[in-house]
DNA sequence: ATAATTTGCGTAAACGTTTACGCATTAAAT
DNA sequence: ATTTAATGCGTAAACGTTTACGCAAATTAT
């Protein structure tokens, strides 16, 4: 059976409502029947029900966050971040697997809607037209993090263009010159164009040469890095590759290797994202790291305390992590 | 402003009790006007605030997941099984990180109570004695999922023992005579003594040695697996080593490259789990597979259908995987 | 044509909280 | 010793659903 604030107001000999006031430090009451009504709880095993109670506030404490079912390694991260904070201010999350069938993607966001979340936070997902449209109707606070939207949604990420920068910057004082990116090649997301835009912008403040071609895979996934080395073939016409993304250097590392290409000695290869993954490779993979977590718990600060301004964006600071997948050479 | 089951009664010119008979699908109602209220429904947005109707029925459609912080590779699977299935049939998942901070640990725990929580679902979770004594306190339903646990909690998982005969099968097959187990050496949890347990059994089935000391570290992490390769130093006195986790036999791999060791040919690894993560390794890793994607499915079924007895065992069919790790030696 | 059954729907209470309002009682101010 | 203010708490309504109960109308059976 379970205690109710009702059970505990009886055997307190007090009305619920004082219970509800005492239990939720609100209003006011005495302070000696105050502790002996929390120690009657306690005794009790009492557990509020906060479904109840989100009800009878017309508020919530939960916050939905839509992940995308592949590549969820930096996931992982953000959702830790954001749960540090949401536990520490009574929030809860409610994480939910987002799949690319469009049908059940509705169904999905309906139900996570249908539970009253106050928020819902995109983890570097490009939501189709027919979602967005459902998540912008519905009133819930939207965010979206390790992504930018063209929309209204404000968000929360890496400055991608400027990451562009500190990687090509990385990569010219090592003395490469021809340099290929992996993994942004598509004309449509955001954060590829953002990269691209960096990328060939910085190519063009060290005065390199820019080769439209040296742009290639658009998927982030493993075989995107397996499949470049093929696509570009020994011996590579570039000397250094950036991974738009973890599982892609691991897959340019292993397409390296099985095409007899040493790295770093004949090819460099420096990631994007900077999870743990790149620490399990050999050697490991130099990488500009992301602040995942950061990103995570700012987005609770930045709901609690609404401190984001719709199409507002907010950067995290990205750093360069040593690794063993770039070497210096001699420009030519 | 949210629209509720009132405004559709208004606007239909029938009770809101009308309302939700159709809604619902339950006890008596026309036909005819159960298509115009579904029209108007869809018309006004209508969206059902679930938490109430959990309150009004005294009961949850919310699954609480406690997932361990570290290893979240497998938890992913399990957790995608689980959504499957329940969306399917109209449970939510409130997924939540617990971290090793007893504290903390309480606290998420009780938060995920006070959400009114049908049951509660722990992914390879060993539960301290205060949490379990939290746990079994309440009266949500809990299941362990790849683990087991020697109280009256129901499981599902692999069958460690038997997949420990599996493993030793294949490379006794193989040839190998000398066989460490990395990983499983903590005589506490149950699911590290069944794999020493079907280890050693299956060592005698095939009348091989039993080395005590070749069942080596405790940890579930990378650091066990390079740990392991500088603590037996070379030449290892094994010719193949299980590995008790992915990310262990990945710290075996990576350990043995450090030492110089070559795999498979001086040194053959098998590693079990069998996440994506043993494909990225090179050679991939030959590995015995568990189905956690079923884990996660046959938990929701199995919580739906109340099928599972207290402290009732289900276990899950384990593959073996082929890869690269594993090489064919003449038997000593 | 009457009785028996079925159908459709409204009334009202319930789920476990919170909270505006107001009334005594006590404490502080004059 | 009054007046004023502050304190502690109870009453009752509200949040958005569901559901037992019952009543009238419609349908079927006799």
């Amino acid at each position: 059976m379970k205690v109710t604030i009702k059970d505990i107001a009886n055997k307190a000999g007090i009305s619920p409502a004082s219970v509800s006031r005492i239990l939720t430090n609100r209003g006011r009451f005495n302070a000696d029947t105050a502790v002996r009504v929390r120690a009657i709880a306690t005794a009790m095993g009492y557990l509020k029900n906060q479904s109840a109670a989100d009800l009878a506030q017309k508020q919530s404490h939960v916050v939905g966050v839509l992940v995308p079912t592949e590549h969820t390694n930096f996931a992982d991260e953000i959702i830790k971040g954001m749960q540090a904070k949401a536990h520490e201010l009574n929030y809860e999350l409610l994480v939910t697997f987002i799949e690319s069938d469009e049908v059940r993607q509705l169904q999905t966001v309906q139900s996570l809607l249908s539970r009253q979340v106050l928020a819902i936070f995109m983890l570097a997902i490009d939501p189709s037209d027919a979602l967005l449209e459902m998540l912008t109707r519905s009133d819930v606070q939207l965010i979206s993090i390790s992504n930018q939207l063209n929309t209204k949604i404000p968000s929360i990420s890496s400055d991608n263009y400027a990451m562009m920068h500190q990687v090509v910057d990385f990569l010219y004082q090592k003395g490469h010159r021809d340099i290929a990116l992996i993994g942004s090649s598509e004309p449509d997301p955001i954060v590829a164009r953002l990269r691209r835009q960096g990328f060939i912008e910085a190519l063009a403040k060290h005065n390199l040469p820019y080769h439209p071609e040296f742009i290639w895979g658009d998927k982030n996934n493993y075989e995107t890095g397996l499949a470049a080395i093929k696509h570009f073939k020994t011996p590579l016409p570039f000397t250094a590759a950036i991974g738009s993304a973890d599982i892609i250097s691991v897959g340019l590392l292993n397409g390296a290797k099985d095409a007899g290409i040493v790295v770093p000695t004949d090819f460099s290869i420096i990631s994007v994202d900077g999870t743990e993954l790149t620490q399990l490779t050999r050697p490991p993979l130099n990488t500009v790291q992301q602040n995942f977590h950061l990103m995570g718990s700012l987005a609770i600060t930045a709901l609690v305390e609404q401190t984001l301004a719709p199409s507002a964006v907010l950067f995290t600071e990205t750093k360069l992590i040593a690794g063993g997948t770039v070497e210096k050479i001699i420009a030519s």
